[in-house]
DNA sequence: CGTACTTTTGAATCGCATCAAATCTGGTGG
DNA sequence: CCACCAGATTTGATGCGATTCAAAAGTACG
């Protein structure tokens, strides 16, 4: 999931986007903007996490979106309100574009627009994968399609706790464990630090 | 959802895009495409409806995307390969566009540009809304998302059998039944055959 | 008018959420 | 350097709610 800007973007933002963007510093527990503001910049992440977030009816935290390097909130352009809130998970810094400077760029520069365009079906298609994650029933079915589907050859790095990666597959935290455990002892999944893989052959159950 | 596409695009296509294309008809259960095929087209809805759908380990079907009029299956346009298969869920009459033309209209074209952008905007949006609904763990609160994000107010007209709209909830068919009857009954949700929709006050349990 | 599918209800089961509590960890300040 | 604290990790017990299996009634369509 940390993948998705970095191929999908230039690695260099155009000229034009820096000559206006603003850089700042941001700490772990910053909200960089609140649902039903109005979007005057768009974000680019130069290193840390921000998560675009929701909240359930009972107040729980719902994680739309972790971002790690690349453009955040890029649905919000065209909307007239944030749909959700955005705050920093980490420290490190970001590049605030302002709006218009944004758009005119993208007006302009034919590369960047195509490159934009790829980015939006890549969130399309990641977006995708994380709704059919969802609709899985089992927690262990869960855990493997994360492994299938984010990482290189069932290989994952994990950039989180174990708790929020929890959030992000819709569980619990104590269900994780437990089915990592148990995954683990089965040997369908191997876990050494912060990485995660797939024992091959062993897929299913 | 079935609005999304009307609002987002031109409800006119561009005539150039229109002179490389062909007309289709489908009837329900026709296989446009399969995960894996090489995407040679864009299709554009013009009557009936499309699903994007992939199938979990135990061969179940889950629904990625219902399309009624309007694109379909954007995100394959920059992406080698399909990753599900398209099928008609009832019978109607699709564009078919090649993939090169699109590619030479978007280039061309820049309100169509525009459009297009806004459009995947719009399906980023969209799609978090899902993702958002389907990490919620009841199923009375999932119903009640929807009709307060997919619809006018709080109503909507279901354009799908009740078992379907199971699926796109992630739930299984009996639990939505169960869950619309208790609802019913405690005057949260009204439903007058297909339209239904939330009386106002009410929006908890 | 028959057949296939949806809608609806019932009963049993199972998995996950929840509550609880102990341990471990990294980071802070004394 | 150590004590301390907040948060993450881990395990246990319990209950609820959704899944699953089953079956009947309703409905659409050829």
């Amino acid at each position: 999931m940390n993948r998705q800007t970095a191929e999908a973007l230039p690695t260099d933002i155009p000229a034009a986007l820096l000559a206006d963007a603003r850089r700042r510093a941001v700490r772990a527990g910053d909200i960089l903007f609140r649902q039903g503001d109005i979007p005057r910049t768009i974000l680019f992440i130069l290193s840390g996490e921000i998560r675009l977030v929701r909240h359930g009816p009972a107040g729980e935290e719902i994680i739309l979106q972790r971002g790690r390097g690349g453009f955040l909130a890029e649905a919000s352009l065209w909307s007239p309100r944030y749909h959700c809130d955005g705050v920093a998970a980490e420290s490190g810094e970001i590049l605030e574009i302002p709006r218009e400077a944004f758009e005119r760029v993208l007006e302009d520069d034919g590369d960047f627009q195509r490159a934009w365009m790829r980015h939006l079906a890549g969130e399309v298609r990641r977006l995708r994968a994380q709704c059919e994650r969802l609709s899985l029933h089992g927690a262990a079915e869960r855990v493997i399609h994360y492994l299938e589907s984010e990482g290189e050859d069932g290989r994952v790095r994990l950039s989180q706790s174990r708790k929020s990666w929890a959030r992000e597959l819709g569980l619990s935290h104590e269900a994780l464990y437990r089915v990592l455990r148990r995954l683990r002892d089965e040997g369908v999944v191997v876990a050494e630090g912060d990485t995660l893989w797939l024992r091959q052959g062993l897929k299913r159950r």
